[in-house]
DNA sequence: CTGAAAGCGCTAACAA
DNA sequence: TTGTTAGCGCTTTCAG
């Protein structure tokens, strides 16, 4: 069984190779018999067409747009970039290039330009971390109609046709962040520390947590007092100020929670106030894998946003280059679970 | 900056593409002179060898073997084994496939014979689970005259020059275990549940597990008393028969650790005489998975082997097609902790 | 609607 | 030691 080549198909049909790439591509101006003709070779013999040669012929360089906010080194997003260069890898070879284009994840308006951006470029497909659903919509709406491919990460909206959704099950992660929080016991006081800003942003994906969090509680730990606390990440001394301003007035609380990345802002109130406390956060940023080497974080829930990106280049590629569908359009993937004795090799 | 290619090279060395190819491929044959002008303008040019046009006009295929035991349906080598197809996908596109060869994990002479059929293939490259010290070294030895490069996953030998590893920390994950069963607190009595004919293999990787475990013990839990119990794999009714025995004479033991992917085998008892206890095992078998779910089992550390394949066939295909070395030699991967709560959606 | 032909960038056999 | 040449399998004009 050699491989049959669009030669060999040309011959066998006793038409040109210059007809059967036509059929093979769709591009018309091709006699319903001939189309026949070439098909039906096609299916008998397998034919599969050498990639290798498609591309010398070709050759262009496909780009992958990837649509996230704005990261300083360190944070989660600034991890999640990560995924591209190792996507880089594979792609590579196939002449696809990828290209960040941020926005600031407070202002629609900066996610409207950074969109309007990437059209410019005219990608060949977009990766999209979405944190404005209306403005999302009406972007995947406009990339739909130009028939470019494009796929969610960490957070999934209802838009027309996304090619893949990667991250981690929003409600779920909530509820298993309450079973470690409490560690199977029933707890009789927590605290959840939140962002002032995030308020704002009109797809947060904390309010899902909390709620997975909230069910946890009311099934195993019934009667817990829970309370809030909101911080300013951009004041570390207005930070110090409320917390000391909160333990000061409810004193038997040991048992605190946040539900982003930011865990690591309250670290150093906590540390100078050391005490037997159980803290879990999300996320592997470093400051936070530090803080739970060092015991100040109990645990913490990470869910791999340079996978997220990675897979999520990765079935774009996939589509672009073999016209291949992902097994899977949404793929929720693990929480892992991080505490003190597992952390070095993450 | 257009893309230079190997006739631009030729052109401004006054050589001609046969020429420059030869330099490009150190395959001799020609002067110094020449060489070192093709040289210089290739450093000057940051000349990139185009790798369609390289392997189209090559045309043929590698493959890469992956040596590991034989795997019935559901075991851990038959996750392992998964990430075989999950490499195809970044293959297939360079002309690489991959081929398994199998040997019984308790006959050294199997092993060698798997070696042969491997060398007789002349593969590209080669993916190794070691479980015979002294043969294996035979074997790499002969890889290494032969110039095939070759990765060793879940256990790393001293072997000469191997291409890279991947696999978890043995000790550690024996420490972690314990940190896992005792949850923090000390106990009095654990339970370690081994299997009858590991002892036979040479290289039996829970001996380092066991060590791991044992330091964490002696250092967080002084004083427990550890015992062992062997079970036979194949004899269902010979295990309950143990176990029944062992809980007749020690009830008071409620801790139990497996080091291996068979903590499935003693769960049937368990579930037929309950009781409160702490089970911990390693590895995301599906039967350990639902003994997981069940609450049988407490906890599961688990290490993804289909990565660890998926990721040694990556950098031999990336040595094997791009001459790229990997980043890291040994790459010690996170030892994933799974507990009811986070076992769905792995 | 179809065929012919000129490449894409590189390899490898053959001459010189 | 070097140059020439014929492809590898596919794409893409350009005539017809």
């Amino acid at each position: 069984m050699e491989k049959v080549t669009i030669n060999d198909i040309a011959r066998l049909t006793g038409l040109s190779k210059g007809t059967v790439d036509r059929v093979l591509h769709n591009r018309g101006e091709v006699s319903r018999k001939s189309y026949q003709k070439v098909m039906d070779i096609i299916k008998e013999l397998g034919y599969e067409p050498n990639l290798y040669a498609s591309l010398l012929a070709r050759g262009e360089q496909r780009t992958i747009a990837i649509l996230i906010p704005f990261h300083e080194t360190g944070t989660y997003w600034d991890i999640a970039a990560k995924g591209e260069a190792k996507a880089q890898n594979g792609l590579k070879p196939l002449s696809i290039v990828t290209r960040q284009f941020c926005y600031n994840q407070y202002s629609a308006e900066s996610f409207r330009e950074a969109c309007a951006s990437v059209l410019e470029n005219n990608p060949a497909g977009v990766v999209i971390a979405p944190m404005f659903q209306y403005e999302t919509q009406v972007f995947c709406q406009e990339l739909q109609s130009r028939g470019i491919p494009y796929s969610f990460i960490d957070t999934k909206l209802e838009a027309p046709g996304y090619l893949s959704f990667y991250g981690i099950p929003a409600y779920k992660s909530g509820y298993l962040c309450a079973a470690m929080l409490t560690s199977g016991e029933p707890i009789r006081e927590a605290l959840i520390v939140r962002i002032m800003r995030d308020k704002e942003r009109q797809s947060d994906p904390t309010v899902m947590r909390r709620a997975g969090f909230m069910d946890y509680m009311l099934e195993h730990s019934p009667g817990c007092t829970i309370r809030s606390l909101f911080i300013d990440p951009e004041d570390p001394a207005a930070t110090d100020d409320a917390l000391d301003a909160f333990f000061k007035e409810f004193p038997g609380v040991n048992h605190i929670v946040v539900f982003n990345s930011r865990v690591h802002l309250i670290v150093p109130y906590l540390e100078r106030h050391p005490a037997n406390r159980r803290v879990v956060g999300f996320d592997n940023l470093s400051a936070n894998l530090a803080a739970l080497k060092r015991g100040t974080v109990t645990a913490l829930i990470a869910q791999r946003p340079e996978e997220q990106v990675h897979m999520a280049i990765q079935s774009l590629a996939d589509k672009i280059i073999f016209q291949r569908m992902p097994e899977r359009t949404d793929n929720y993937m693990h929480m892992d679970i991080l505490i003190r004795y597992n952390a070095e090799d993450y």
